[in-house]
DNA sequence: ACCGGGATGTTCT
DNA sequence: GAACATCCCGGTG
């Protein structure tokens, strides 16, 4: 793939948005050891990349990090379970759970195999396959209502308990994580985690400053 | 804009 | 039995 999607839009005339759903998987895969790293210094850096599935898919604009040890808030902390066997395994592979009796959401796992941390991957500023996204997410009245949130972001990709374990690397299940050379942003907000009981005030959720796309306002 | 409650079922105590 | 890394809808300003 050598032709960027601006230059598409130069010699074509096509939007930008346009050219990007032409191009249904544009970008580089990240490399494993991208994810063999702390959630705490991978989850910034997944900011500006590109989730895709088969066609649609946005740039990550909010992510929250959850450790392997010391944080009651993941789920790892209380050990193995049959929920979580995926987070404990090796790195660059999707964790998928379900929770509140109808949402799933979607973590990348970081760190080396057998130390479950991930990163949950919260908000994406969609970018290619609206009208799929749409379809799949009936209650969505703007674009910025389709992954606005890890539940929403996983209905509008069609991502479930079937791609839990999906290697973001090599693409299993059409699920990638990619790099189109958009950088992190250089000083990116940061908050506590959201939705937490326990281990809520831990300052490890980052994301793109001002984006409309984000489950909440900074 | 903001707030409150209901939906819905798996997981762990 | 309680908690849950959530979302949606319908109320009120």
């Amino acid at each position: 793939m050598d032709t960027s999607p601006e230059l598409d839009v130069l010699f074509t005339g096509r939007t930008v948005r346009a050219a990007l759903d032409a191009v249904a998987d544009y970008g580089r895969p990240l490399p494993r050891c991208f994810y063999r790293r702390s959630s705490l210094e991978v989850a910034p850096e997944l900011l500006n990349k590109l989730l895709v599935r088969d066609g649609r898919g946005g740039r990550i604009v909010e992510v929250e990090a959850y450790l392997a040890t010391g944080d009651p808030g993941s789920h790892s902390y209380r050990g193995r379970t049959g929920r979580n066997a995926v987070m404990f395994g090796p790195p660059g592979h999707l964790y998928v759970y379900f929770t509140y009796g109808m949402h799933w959401c979607a973590n990348a796992v970081c760190g080396a195999d057998g130390e479950g941390t991930a990163v949950l991957i919260r908000a994406l500023a969609p970018t290619q396959g609206i009208e799929t996204m749409r379809a799949a997410r009936p209650a969505a009245r703007r674009d910025r209502d389709l992954c606005s949130g890890p539940a929403k972001l996983c209905q509008a990709l069609g991502i479930t308990g079937d791609d839990d374990g999906r290697d973001l690397v090599a693409g299993t299940g059409g699920i990638r994580i990619l790099d189109d050379g958009t950088p992190p942003p250089a000083t990116p907000g940061r908050s506590v985690r959201i939705g937490l009981s326990a281990g809520a005030e831990h300052p490890w959720r980052w994301f793109v400053p001002g984006d409309p796309n984000l489950s909440r306002r900074g």
